[in-house]
DNA sequence: GTCTATAAATGGATAGAC
DNA sequence: GTCTATCCATTTATAGAC
């Protein structure tokens, strides 16, 4: 039973052998059910029932089920510096007003399009080991020191008037991702008044 | 072995029976235990260990292990309710603004003495049956009014300048609850400090 | 690479003695 | 009210066949 038999580039394949398309898989499912039921909730058969292989195929992916937390939550601030770095160019010779819109409304959109990663990595930082845990932090940081940068140009050139912008940032940080706990598509607001709208409150908060 | 023998109120006991203490006991371990490593990552077991008792004997004060977690929520959303009710009379003479400083000054500082049930209430909403998600949820958006009413309130009387009272308040308690993921008593803000420097943020981001 | 089968530990919850 | 003992389900992870 379960057998399948098929040709991928010319090399036949027998019993359920997937390498290329599994990985990934696994991975996506984990992502779905750690953020809806938590991780210390979730078990390997359940992922691997959702997945459709039998529970010992998983630990051809991964060496247990906490690297294939961490792998998640690593890929995803991967994710967010690499799109911050592609996205902030486009502000990077503007001031910085306008550079705090493009990042407001980057960080709301890039992270609405990714709940439930962006919910595991804020939620689950408690489930990883030290090591994991340590550059999981170093690359947040990395992200919040990105507006906070945007924040102390502001103040050096008189735009913005802060008392301290390392609370500022976090303050900021915390507001947008405030969205994710209430925002669904489809309903009274479309994601770009969104945008606007925490966009309107984050240029006054850091306003003189 | 584990056996206690000693008289409240003239009344001889045996058998370590603690009635009176062991209830409490279980909720405050319970919620240190669940804030530390989650809901689903700790075990009747474990909780009974810290408590000093055997497992059994936590189905003296918890029909089941949900119970538990949805008492703590319960009543962490009572107290803030309360304590609120207690606190806005200081300006319930006063204007808008007024009432905002009090409500961000208030919001944050209980939240910060209670950062364990805070972290649960906020965190453990899924581990809940749908009743018990319903009463809690019924509480918070009760919470969540009583800034909404101020905000309403401040931009009928042109104080304020929101374009959206709902989103407004969901984003100001974002912020605010923040505050939680980063202070720490001893570091180099005072709890005071903290709370002007959200203070300046909250009022500016809703002012005109 | 996936399967079946299983080891070894741990989970929530209950029964009955004291 | 607590303890000891236990039931039964479920867990992570591994071993070996195919």
């Amino acid at each position: 039973m379960n057998i399948c038999s098929y040709t991928i580039g010319g090399m036949a394949r027998t019993q359920g052998s997937h390498s290329d398309i599994t990985g990934p898989r696994i991975r996506a499912v984990a992502l779905q059910l750690f953020a809806q039921h938590g991780f210390a909730a979730v078990s390997m058969r359940q992922i691997a029932k959702e997945v459709g292989v039998q529970a010992g195929a998983l630990y051809n992916y991964t060496p247990d089920k906490q690297s294939l937390l961490s792998t998640l939550m690593e890929e995803h601030m991967r994710d967010v510096l690499a799109a911050w770095q592609a996205r902030r160019v486009e502000t990077a010779e503007a001031g910085a007003q306008a550079q705090l819109e493009n990042f407001t409304r980057f960080h709301i959109r890039f992270h609405m399009e990714r709940p439930d990663a962006v919910f595991i990595a804020y939620m689950e930082l408690r489930n990883l080991s030290e090591d994991n845990f340590m550059t999981v932090e170093v690359l947040r940081r990395s992200y919040e020191t990105e507006l906070q940068r945007i924040l102390d140009e502001g103040v050096a050139s008189g735009v913005f008037t802060v008392r301290d912008t390392k609370v500022a940032t976090l303050a900021v940080i915390a507001m947008l991702n405030g969205v994710m706990t209430w925002y669904r598509s489809g309903g009274r607001l479309s994601l770009e008044e969104v945008e606007t709208a925490y966009w309107d409150m984050v240029r006054k908060a850091v306003s003189g």
